[in-house]
DNA sequence: TTTCAACACTATTACGTTTTCGTAAACCAA
DNA sequence: TTGGTTTACGAAAACGTAATAGTGTTGAAA
C-alpha cells in the first residue's frame, strides 16, 4: 500500500525545496532544465496528483457545485441532476448532492453543511414542506454571505437569485387548449396541494384556457391529491360521479391512475376519456396506452443551471457586486401519444 | 454581504490568540471562563462555523462518499443513491456523485479527480464498458493507496474489495422456476450483451432452471438486445416465430416491450403469454397489465454499502491492515402482479 | 574593480484549523 | 526566599499547495 506522495515527500526525497518541486511541476522557467526534468520524472513515476483540498484552502474555491433536492428516486429530478452533471463535469466541477426529503429541516441542515467552505455555489429545488412553511432565511443567509445559488423548479419569488423554470402557467394552458381542440368539454384537472408552487402555476393555467374558452369553470373537477397511495379510489369516484371526457393531471403518476381508474369502470382511453400528462417521463412513453405529456425537458433545466452558476462563479472578480439576476424560462411543447386522440 | 468569519477575524478582534478562540469554542478547560464566554458570544453573534475544507486538510478526512454509477436516469441506480444517501447523512457524511455514463475512460477520469483527497472512499457499480475491457486498473490503485471501495450490483471477482450484490443466479433461477410452475414450457430470456455481469449470471439461472425441470435449452430462444431502440422489433419476431408462452426479461424495459409487442400480435398478457422482469421499477407497477417482478432493493443495497464503507472508515485505525473484503448478498423476492397468473 | 543582470534555486507566507508544547503570572507551602 | 503547582493563555507546527519575494553565484559590461 502506497500513500499518497506530496510535494514535500519529492524535495525531501531529491532534496531540493517544496517550491522547486512545485515550479518544476508546473514547467516554470526559473527552474534549470535538468531539475525540472528530474524532479517530473521523480513525480510521475511516484504518480503525483496534487492534493485537491489543499488546492481549494488555498484558492478559495472547490470546483464543487452544491445540489439540493427534495428526491432523487423521481424522475424529472434525476434527470436534473444528469443535465447538471454533465455541464459541471464539462467545466472541471463535481457535484455533490443532498437530499432534503421534502422536508424542511433537512434542507436547511444540509445547506447548513455545504455552506461552509464545501462547495462554490448551490442549485436546488425547494422543499414542499419549505414552500409550505416560506420560510427561506437559509437561502438568503447563503446568498449573503456571497455564495451564489440557483434555483430551478420549485422557486420562490421571495428569493432574489439566479432561475430556471418552465412557464407552468403557459403550458397547462396550452395542454387545456389542446384537450379542448379536440372537442373536449369537460375537463378534470388532477393536481396536488396549492403550497407547491408549480402546482398553483398549472391550476390558473388550467383555469385561465377553460375560461377564454367560455366554459364552466366547475371546482368539482379539480381534485387535489395529498396521499399518493388512495388516488386511485378518489379519481376513480370523480370519473363515475361527474360525466368527465378528459383529465389534465398535473404528473405522470395522476395521469396513470386515471386510466386504470377509468378502464376499472369501463371507460375507454382516449374514445372516452384523453388524458394528458404534466412531465414527460418513464411512465407515460411505456403505458398502455402510451400517454400525451407535456415535456419538460429536466436535462435542458439542468444544463442552464451549471451554466448560470459556472458563469457567475468565474466571472465573479471578487469584489464586483452586479446582482443583475435572471430567471431563464426553458420552453416545453406537448409530445402527442395515445391517450388523446 | 458579510464574508464567513474565521478564528483569525474573532481572534484579533477581541485581542486574543488562534488558539484562544479555537480552544473557547470547543469549552477548553484550559481557558478562562470570561474569556470562553465572550468569545462564544461574538462567535455565536457572527455565526461563526469552522470551515470545512481546512478541517478536512487538517484531519485528513473529508466525511465526503463518493458514488460512482453508469448512469442516474435509472430507478435502480437512484434507489440505490437514495439508499447511500440516508445512512451517509445520517452518520454526518455528504456524498459526491459522478456518473460515467457507461464510458470507460469518463469512470477512470471521475476516480481519479476524486481520489486526490475530495472523498474518504468510494461505492462504486462499473460501467458496462469496464466490464466489456475487463480494465480495473483505476480501482485498484485506489485500493493501493489505502482507499476503501466497496462495489455494488455490476462488481467484479478481479476486484478485491467489499461488495454488496444480489444472488443473481439464484433469483432468476427462481423466477423462471415460478413460470414453470405455472405450466409454462416455452419460456424466453429477453436480455443484454454478455458482458454486463449480471446479464450472465441472469442467464445462468435462466438455463439452469430449465435443465433441473427437463425442459429442452434451446438457444434461439435467448435474444441479447444490444440496441433498446429496435428490441420491440426483434421481440415481436421472436413471439411470432415461436410459439413461446412466456418471457423472462432481465429489465422492466424488456418487460413491458414485449408486452406491448404480444398485444400487437394478439397475444394476451398472461392467458397466452406470462411476463416476469427483473429489477422491480415503476414501470412495471405502473404499466397494463401490472408486471411481476424480481424485487431488488436498490435502498437496502445502499444502505448496506453505505454501512459496510463507513464502518472500514471510522475503523481504520489507521495503520491495521485487516482485508478481510465481505460480500454481502441482498434478498430478493417474487413480486407477483397481473402479468403472471 | 565595481555594478548590474541573469540564472537557479529557496524561504516564507497564506489558506483555516487543531493541538502540542511552552511560559508568564499568581498562588501556596516549606 | 525558594521551589513547586496551578491558572490562563500564546506560539508554533502541521495538513499540502502555490505564489511572492528573496538569495547567492556567476559572468559580463562599464
Amino acid at each position: 500500500m502506497k500513500r499518497k506522495v506530496t510535494l514535500k515527500q519529492i524535495a525531501k526525497e531529491l532534496d531540493v525545496s517544496i517550491s522547486t518541486v512545485s515550479k518544476s511541476l508546473r514547467n516554470s522557467l526559473e527552474i534549470g532544465e535538468e531539475t525540472r526534468l528530474k524532479v517530473q520524472a521523480f513525480a510521475k513515476f511516484y504518480n503525483y496528483r496534487p492534493n485537491n483540498i489543499a488546492l481549494s484552502l488555498k484558492n478559495r474555491k472547490t470546483k464543487t457545485i452544491g445540489i439540493i433536492i427534495p428526491e432523487i428516486v423521481h424522475h424529472f429530478f434525476s434527470t436534473v441532476i444528469n443535465g447538471i452533471e454533465h455541464v459541471a463535469n464539462e467545466n472541471g466541477y463535481s457535484v455533490i448532492i443532498c437530499l432534503s426529503d421534502d422536508s424542511f429541516d433537512k434542507e436547511v441542515r444540509n445547506m447548513e453543511m455545504l455552506a461552509n467552505g464545501s462547495i462554490d455555489g448551490f442549485i436546488m429545488s425547494l422543499s414542499k414542506e419549505t414552500q409550505f412553511k416560506g420560510d427561506y432565511h437559509h437561502i438568503s443567509e447563503v446568498i449573503d454571505q456571497g455564495m451564489p445559488v440557483v434555483m430551478f423548479d420549485r422557486v420562490s419569488d421571495e428569493i432574489l437569485c439566479d432561475k430556471v423554470i418552465i412557464d407552468d402557467k403557459l403550458a397547462a394552458y396550452e395542454a387545456v387548449q389542446s384537450l379542448i381542440d379536440k372537442g373536449r368539454k369537460k375537463i378534470a384537472l388532477v393536481t396536488t396541494v396549492d403550497y407547491v408552487s408549480v402546482g398553483k402555476l398549472r391550476t390558473d393555467g388550467y383555469t385561465k384556457a377553460l375560461l377564454d374558452n367560455g366554459l364552466p369553470f366547475n371546482e368539482k373537477l379539480i381534485i387535489k391529491i395529498e396521499d399518493v397511495d388512495t388516488c386511485e379510489i378518489i379519481i376513480g369516484k370523480l370519473l363515475e360521479d361527474k360525466a368527465i371526457d378528459a383529465v389534465f393531471a398535473v404528473n405522470e403518476l395522476f395521469a396513470v391512475t386515471s386510466i386504470k381508474a377509468a378502464n376499472k369502470i369501463g371507460l375507454n382511453v382516449p374514445k372516452d376519456l384523453a388524458v394528458i400528462a404534466f412531465t414527460d417521463g418513464i411512465i407515460s412513453k411505456y403505458s398502455t396506452p402510451t400517454i400525451t405529456t407535456v415535456s419538460q425537458s429536466g436535462v435542458k433545466m439542468g444544463n442552464r443551471a451549471a451554466k448560470m452558476l459556472i458563469d457567475r462563479l468565474e466571472s465573479e472578480t471578487e469584489q464586483e457586486e452586479d446582482e443583475n439576476y435572471t430567471t431563464e424560462v426553458i420552453e416545453t411543447h406537448l409530445i402527442e401519444r395515445e391517450s388523446t386522440n
